[in-house]
RNA sequence: GGCCCCAUCGUCUAGUGGUCUAGGACACUGGGUUUUCAUCCCAGCAACCGGGGUUCGAGUCCCCGUGGGGUCACCA
C-alpha cells in the first residue's frame, strides 16, 4: 500500500431524504479514517439529471453532522481535491475517457435506448442472458467521428476485457468475478455525463480515496471499477463491503418497507449518539462486548475483521431502548434540557424543568414524550369520578379526601417529606387500604393512573393547586 | 435464469477445532424493590438450515443441497 494518508468518502446521490443507509455507510468510513489519522470525503454523486432532486444534497450533510460524522472535505466546506460535486467535473470525466478511446479501450456506440431494450427482449425470449452485443466495438473510429460530427445520439462504451478480476475485500476476502457477466459498460451517457462507473474511479483516485467502503450491492461491479483503474495505470484503492440493512423480510432496506429517513428519527427524539450506536451495533461489535459505545469509542475499536458478513435487519426496537439509555445514564442533565427544548410544548414552565425532570428522566425514551409526562404539572386535569371510587366506596373517598385536605392544609413547609409524614400517618392511622388510598389521590391530584412518584410530584405541583385539585375531586363525588 | 455474497435464539450478536449441556443485549414471561408506571435487581423462554465428509474431536474446516440476499441499465 502506497497510499500515504488513508482517506474515504461517501458518495450519495442526491435524490431526495437522508437516508440511514447512507449514514450507516458513512459512520465506517468515517470511523476508518478517522482512527487512521485520514480525512473523511463527502462527494455528491449528481450525474443523472432525471433523480436530482433540490436541496437534497444539504439535506444529507446536515443529517451526517447531526449526527456527528463531520466531513473533511464536501461540497460545501470544499477541500484541496475539489469540486466535490460532479456535475461540476464534466470536463474531466471527459478527457479521462477519450485516453480510453484514443488507446482503443473504449469505443463509440450509437445503439439507441430504443434498440437496446429490443435486443434484450430478444435475447430473453430466446433463452438468453440479456446483454449488449458489443456491435459497435469495432466500429472504424473516423466512421463514428463523421457520425459525431453529424450530431449523431451516441455514448462512449468501455471494451471490457476477458479474463476475471480478483481482489481481496478487507471484509469478504478474496472475490473472484469472470468478465463474461459484464458487459461493455456505458462510460459517457449521450448527455454527455458519466456513468457512475467511470465517475466514481475518476474522482476516487483524483481524490486519493485509499479505501472504498461501501455497500454489498457494488461487490458486482467491482471489477469494472478495478479494470478502469488497470486501463488508467492507476493504484487500486483497497475495497471493503459492507453487509446491507434489510428489511424485516430480509429484503434490501427501502423506504416501502421502513423508516429510512434520518429526519424522521430526529423528529421522533431520537438522540443523534443512540442512532449512531445503534447502527454501529448493526454487523460489528465491540470486541469486549460492549453495547453502549460512543462514536470517539467506535473509531478507536473499530476493525473489518469484526465486521458480519451478513446482512442485520434494521430493527429499531433497540433503538429505542438506547435513547431510553442516553437519555438516563449518559448525557448530562443540562444537555438533556437544551436537546428537549425544542420537543417541549411552549405552555411549559420553564421554572419547572429541574425540578420536574428528575421526576420522569427514567421514564423518558423518546424526547416528544416529555409532554405527556409532564402536562399535569401545570394544565388543568380531568378527573374520573368512577376511578376514584373503583376501589372504596364513595362515602369513604370522601372522607378520606377531605381529612387528607385538612392534614396537607396544615403543613407549612410543603416539600415531599412533610406531605409523605402526613399522608403516610393518615394511611396509617385510619388503617386504610394502601393502594386503595394513594392511588385515589394520584387521580385526584394528577388525573393519571401512571405517574412519577405521589409525595415528589405533589412537592412540585404545590399546596395551592393540590389542594383546590382535592376540593375539585371531593365535590365530583357528591 | 447467469454470476456473486451470505447462513447461531423473534431481532442485534459472541464464538476463529476441544473451555459449547452455545455466552451477552433487545423484546417477551415470571419474581423482587415499590403508592401506580418506569427505572433497577433476579430468574426464565429461546438458536448453531439439512446432508455428507476431514478429524480422536466440528457451531467452528471442506463438499453438496436448501434457503435468503444482491446484481445483471445511457440509476446510483
Amino acid at each position: 500500500m502506497s497510499f500515504k494518508v488513508v482517506r474515504t468518502r461517501v458518495a450519495p446521490s442526491p435524490t431526495g431524504i437522508a437516508h440511514v443507509g447512507t449514514l450507516y455507510i458513512a459512520l465506517f468510513n468515517y470511523a476508518f479514517a478517522k482512527q487512521n489519522n485520514g480525512q473523511f470525503i463527502v462527494r455528491s454523486e449528481d450525474t443523472d439529471r432525471s433523480r436530482y432532486v433540490e436541496g437534497a444534497e444539504e439535506l444529507v450533510l446536515s443529517a451526517l453532522k447531526w449526527a456527528g460524522i463531520t466531513p473533511d472535505e464536501d461540497v460545501e466546506k470544499g477541500g484541496p481535491y475539489g469540486p466535490y460535486r460532479q456535475s461540476e467535473r464534466l470536463k474531466i470525466y471527459q478527457r479521462y475517457a477519450q485516453k480510453l478511446v484514443a488507446a482503443g479501450q473504449a469505443y463509440y456506440c450509437f445503439v439507441t435506448p430504443e434498440e437496446l431494450r429490443q435486443m434484450r427482449e430478444e435475447q430473453i425470449k430466446a433463452g438468453r442472458p440479456p446483454k449488449y452485443d458489443g456491435r459497435y466495438r469495432d466500429y472504424p473510429p473516423e466512421e463514428a467521428k463523421k457520425r459525431i460530427d453529424k450530431g449523431e445520439s451516441h455514448v462512449i462504451r468501455l471494451k471490457v476485457p476477458s479474463g476475471k478480476t480478483k481482489w481481496h475485500d478487507l471484509i469478504r476476502g478474496e472475490v473472484e468475478i469472470d468478465h463474461q457477466q459484464i458487459d461493455d459498460q456505458v462510460l459517457i451517457k449521450s448527455d454527455g455525463y458519466p456513468t457512475y462507473h467511470l465517475a466514481v474511479v475518476v474522482d476516487d483516485h483524483l481524490m486519493k480515496i485509499s479505501h472504498i467502503i461501501r455497500g454489498e450491492e457494488w461487490i458486482s461491479s467491482t471489477p469494472k471499477h478495478i479494470i478502469l483503474y488497470d486501463l488508467f495505470g492507476w493504484e487500486k484503492p483497497q475495497f471493503a463491503h459492507m453487509p446491507l440493512l434489510r428489511n424485516r423480510d430480509k429484503s434490501k432496506l427501502s423506504k416501502r418497507k421502513n423508516d429510512v429517513s434520518i429526519s424522521s428519527y430526529q423528529q421522533q427524539g431520537i438522540l443523534p449518539e443512540a442512532l449512531i450506536n445503534y447502527l454501529m451495533l448493526l454487523g460489528w461489535s465491540h470486541p469486549q462486548k460492549k453495547e453502549v459505545i460512543s462514536l470517539l469509542e467506535f473509531v478507536n475499536s473499530f476493525t473489518f475483521d469484526r465486521m458480519q458478513k451478513t446482512g442485520p435487519v434494521f430493527d429499531t426496537e433497540k433503538l429505542r431502548w438506547l435513547n431510553g439509555k442516553y437519555i438516563r445514564e449518559i448525557i448530562s442533565t443540562d444537555d438533556l434540557i437544551k436537546r428537549l427544548h425544542k420537543f417541549i410544548s411552549k405552555d411549559f414552565p420553564t421554572e419547572l424543568t429541574s425540578q420536574v425532570l428528575p421526576l420522569i428522566r427514567e421514564r423518558l425514551f423518546l424526547l416528544p414524550e416529555f409532554d405527556e409526562l409532564t402536562d399535569f404539572f401545570y394544565q388543568d386535569i380531568q378527573i374520573d369520578k368512577d376511578l376514584l371510587i373503583k376501589k372504596a366506596d364513595a362515602q369513604l373517598v370522601s372522607s378520606q379526601i377531605e381529612t387528607t385536605i385538612k392534614k396537607l392544609e396544615a403543613i407549612s413547609n410543603w416539600s415531599s417529606e412533610s406531605i409523605e409524614m402526613e399522608i403516610r400517618n393518615l394511611q396509617a392511622e385510619n388503617n386504610w387500604q394502601k393502594s386503595q388510598f394513594f392511588m385515589m389521590l394520584r387521580l385526584a391530584v394528577t388525573g393519571k393512573k401512571q405517574t412519577p412518584p405521589l409525595f415528589e410530584t405533589m412537592a412540585v405541583i404545590g399546596q395551592t393547586t393540590v389542594l383546590k385539585r382535592l376540593q375539585q375531586a371531593k365535590s365530583l363525588i357528591i
